[in-house]
DNA sequence: TAGGTATTTAGGTAATTTCCTAAATTTGCA
DNA sequence: TGCAAATTTAGGAAATTACCTAAATACCTA
């Protein structure tokens, strides 16, 4: 873990936003967007975009950031790009702060 | 604890570097300098400003950002200014981290 | 192969952050 | 009172980040 690069990826508010919404999808995202929803891929690019009321573009980039820190995975399937919570890395940062920050 | 102004205040490498130095002064300040130290008020800014190799006003002004989010405890003393971790607050958002991230 | 949907990449402007030097302030002491 | 040391505040240049729109790419299906 490159924590630099895990808390930089966490200092914006949208992107703060996006890992809380994708904790609970059912909770933030309209309930058709998720007609094919499975915790195992997560939502795609356009409904996170969408909910977080920006562009497709930015929210793509804001994605890949939070992908690259390892924060989030990311699934592509068809012409989606599912991005999930990674949970592990998640719990890794807090233990990370707790014991060695 | 405002998160985002923690994750923003931790997001820079020399900051990060500041709060590991306080884990252990006398692993990362020369000894002289510690010479009247004490747990309960820590380094001053200009010591700390020769550790990092940069500017006392820069280094100054980032201490002051991390004693905003809270992270870190300053007390003046005299002409100096002491800074220390608040260990309680890096463990606050360890635990933040871990149950509701 | 053509056309449609989703995503990514490129390129640009505005805002923020990084870091400096100079000036102002605080505090101790002769 | 007035100088000296430590710090903070002000102001500015350069780099990075935050966003956008337009264009390119990926992948489907007819």
């Amino acid at each position: 873990m490159i924590l630099l690069e895990v808390l930089k990826s966490l200092s914006n508010q949208t992107r703060l936003n996006i890992l809380e919404w994708l904790k609970e999808p059912f909770a933030h995202f309209p309930e058709d967007e998720l007609a094919d929803y499975s915790p195992e891929f997560g939502v795609c690019v356009s409904d996170i975009a969408k909910k977080a009321g920006m562009s497709v573009p930015t929210v793509s980039v804001y994605l890949k950031t939070m992908m690259s820190a390892n924060i989030l995975i990311a699934t592509r399937k068809d012409q989606w790009t599912y991005y999930k919570r990674n949970e592990e890395a998640i719990q890794e940062l807090a233990q990370y702060i707790k014991v060695s920050l």
